[in-house]
DNA sequence: TTAATTTTGTCAAATATTGACAAGTTTAAT
DNA sequence: ATTAAACTTGTCAATATTTGACAAAATTAA
């Protein structure tokens, strides 16, 4: 999908034929910051993914894709990284991973 | 490299023979939370990679892969977001820098 | 023009992050 | 075993950031 965040959330809402007011009532927000949201002037909450997922019927994973894709393409524009990072960060999921599997820590290391 | 971020630092440190006040020095930073960030109790904040670019004469493009590789590495695993992911953030990096680079508009969307 | 919708501006409240210091633990040397 | 340096952890006020809310302006569609 080639669009923000922001974008992907408008398409989905116009396409369904709602208004920011009925969509922003779903997902328990100001019709105003939506708008916002929309626009790339606010950042979307990743609490409300599973509100949007239930709205929209969509697969939460796919959501998560595009969030989350979006935020990492929104710091790697800003502070121009290289496309490597990307390639890197598999590298360190990977590493996580197996760090937290063994001996049964299985924790997130910076949860409380 | 296979390693979070914090024991990147970490790395560097000791193979550079620099105690944690010594580093922590030049990063203007106290040596305690520098403790706490090579063990991932802290954020690191990427207004001293520079710092740690000169501490180390390192290429801030390195340091930023793998800080941000790092920064994307912990979301993708607290979520336990799909590896596609990664794919799709490329992808939209790419769709940002098209989008801004039209018409002159070079600013980020979201700066103020 | 009017009514609905969308966008923008603002600000206090809620959250999160940071710097700083004290106190505790580990390590290494003698 | 004692000491000193190095490291880790806990805490908390200060600072910064994000959020929710509302008003008001602008746009859109009859």
């Amino acid at each position: 999908m080639k669009a923000t965040f922001g974008e992907y959330i408008k398409k989905l809402r116009t396409d369904n034929g709602l208004t920011l007011t009925q969509l922003a009532f779903q997902l328990d927000l100001d019709s105003a910051n939506l708008s916002k949201i929309e626009n790339g002037k606010r950042e979307f909450d990743e609490k409300r993914l599973s509100k949007l997922a239930v709205a929209f019927s969509l697969d939460l994973d796919k959501l998560k894709i595009e969030y989350f894709g979006d935020q990492f393409a929104k710091k790697m524009y800003e502070y121009n990284c290289p496309s490597e990072t990307l390639v890197v960060a598999e590298e360190k999921v990977n590493y996580l991973k197996t760090i937290n599997t063994k001996q049964g820590i299985i924790k997130f290391e910076n949860e409380k």
